[in-house]
DNA sequence: GTGGTCTAGACCACC
DNA sequence: GTGGTCTAGACCACG
């Protein structure tokens, strides 16, 4: 189900959560599906129990996924998007450092443009 | 010139190579110019010299910049931009993540593409 | 394990990744296999954690090792060789080098040949 | 007549005494012949003066040329190459950095000391 | 003056 | 436990 790879530089947990938010966005994944527990998880990842942990908790705080005590872990179906300053900053930043990078690759404006266009309609197919 | 946030969670030196490589983008600097001696800039931005001398060597090695034995740091004259895949997949990853983030947010497909060309602008008004 | 020299010319950390490279074409050290981790080596060495880490990163940067988050340092599995102009030039300059100075040590073109073969003869005993 | 490049990380006294070294091989520089004072390079080349005084001083000291007061500097007639335990040592790690890196770039054996045999070639074409 | 290397010692995120 | 980052301060080769 999720596609962890222990050698990457970007933290366990960081791919767990980024994995499970676009599961979502695709469809895969529905509010109200069920998630692994925590020990479930890790047992099929092969990964430390925190470090899922960790994933959930911070899932959690981001409201896309809730917790209900005995029953376990669901994506949340009242999820209301809402502007995050924070956030909406943290996305400039990727997106100015895929440009920056793209122009160092030696990719037009297009190049780019087009590639953006590409991943979504990846992330919309279903 | 830089601007050093040191309470960010992106590194010091990842700031400096980011920040350098954005301005060789806009055309702030270019090729030939000479940058400040890594003491004057860590003197610039009140950091250590060894992390401004571990973003320079970063930038070398990215062929970003040129070091003369002696004589200092400059802009790369001749940088000729090559494919590199992982590169490729690295910028690819970062355009998925603000998708993802984007939809989280409450961002249609034409907010984001509409952002990412705003980014591209700011990045060629010169 | 290694043979570090502090006396040498040749830095620290470059005296690391080369042998580390060396014993791995050699086969003394196989894909998959752990590396002492930078605290163990630097004692083992009797240098600075930093400059083991300095090591290690310039090898993971050639993937000659990989590191997994808490884990360790290992060497790659799958590192497939990729052509590299710069590299490839590099090598050439080594050989030149030597042949030059080979001929100002009076040795004959056989001789410099001969010792190359040895050299290759000496990687791959195993 | 020398090839100077600034931005290399070898350093300018060690390429200029490479190249001289390289040409008395190859024989473009015969003994005898005079070679131009350590002002007149230092504007050929429009380095440091002190600069091609090193390279000279190291030249000297390896017997390759002599200097004669008041006439100036000549490629050595008398020159007697002897066993240099050091830098026969030297000379194999040369090799030995070969190889090892021609086997991270994927070359066979053959490749590599066919590489040196074009390289020997290339030094006695005259 | 320049950058490169190294040490000692600290703090942090991640697992 | 792991490696990654940063500081402070030193020394060195090079030009």
């Amino acid at each position: 189900m999720l596609n962890i790879d222990p050698r990457s530089s970007k933290p366990l947990y960081e791919q767990i959560v980024d994995q499970i938010k676009e599961q979502i966005i695709k469809g895969i994944l529905r509010p109200g599906d069920k998630l692994p527990s925590v020990r479930e998880m890790s047992i099929l990842l092969m990964i430390n129990p925190n470090t899922v942990s960790k994933a959930y908790q911070e899932l959690e705080r981001e409201k896309a996924i809730e917790t209900v005590r005995g029953r376990g872990t669901f994506i949340s179906r009242n999820y209301q998007p809402k502007r995050d300053e924070e956030k909406l900053q943290e996305l400039k930043e990727w997106l100015k450092k895929a440009v920056v990078e793209g122009r160092y690759l030696g990719l037009s404006r297009d190049d780019i443009v087009a590639m953006l266009e590409e991943i979504i309609q990846e992330l919309e197919e279903r």
